[in-house]
DNA sequence: AGTGCGATTGACT
DNA sequence: GTCAATCGCACTA
């Protein structure tokens, strides 16, 4: 990992896609457990508004409070009773949107990642989403936080590196429009979630796409 | 107040 | 490849 630096705000696209695919190659840092855990985004799912699948598609609630914050604010949720989630919220204030972080390839903190997830190979430590919550201790406590924000538990940071490529697949585990094209990955990373039979018929559906024309850098 | 159901994971055939 | 665990939340009454 190059220099670390925290992203600002006005760096984020604000558009839920484009934002997703933004994320792709950034980093999240976790602090205040002593050792600094670290690594980089290599795949996401979009949920812009209106999106029957999102979790905002009806109203506001306890729950979802979080994805209608400011560009920039963790949502974090437990799914099926075990799986936390981190998402990224997108668009504007009180627009109920948000990006999933589904998966991230490590760079610090590898064997305390080892120690929350209970040893396990080094490939499952935070490929999938609930993976990485666990092996980055994300909770609900963290709900809602400010990721711009460097000296907190958690945040967003950039080395500079940018995927050479992005795939485009449909979303994983969803019933409602599960056929929009809104899950991006980086293409070959060992850290790319999905069974092996998912990600043969995301494949079908994969386009690759110029990424540092279309990630909104400056 | 009761009920059904996931933006998943891990264990097992 | 199949399948149960597990619980907060949304929806019905």
């Amino acid at each position: 990992m190059r220099d670390l630096r925290a992203l600002r705000r006005d760096e984020l696209p604000t558009d839920t896609v484009a934002l997703a695919r933004f994320l792709l190659g950034t980093i999240v840092v976790r602090d205040g457990l002593g050792q600094r855990l670290a690594g980089r985004i290599v795949e996401t799912e979009a949920y812009p508004p209106g999106d029957p699948a999102s979790h905002a598609f009806r109203r506001r609630t306890a729950r979802n409070a979080a994805m209608f914050l400011p560009l920039g604010h963790a949502y974090v949720y437990l799914a099926y009773g075990t799986a936390l989630m981190l998402n990224v919220a997108s668009e504007t204030e009180d627009v109920g949107a948000a990006v999933l972080v589904r998966a991230l390839h490590p760079l610090a903190g590898l064997p305390q990642m080892a120690t929350h997830r209970g040893l396990e190979r080094l490939r499952d430590l935070t490929r999938g989403p609930g993976r990485l919550a666990q092996a980055m201790r994300i909770d609900r406590t963290l709900d809602g936080i400010d990721l711009m924000a460097s000296a907190g538990p958690l945040w967003l940071g950039t080395d500079g590196g940018v995927p050479e490529q992005i795939g485009t697949t449909v979303r994983i585990g969803i019933t409602k429009a599960a056929d929009r094209p809104l899950r991006f990955i980086v293409p070959g990373d060992p850290f790319v979630s999905g069974p092996t039979a998912l990600n043969r018929a995301a494949d079908l559906a994969l386009r690759l796409g110029a990424p540092k024309a279309e990630a909104g850098l400056p």
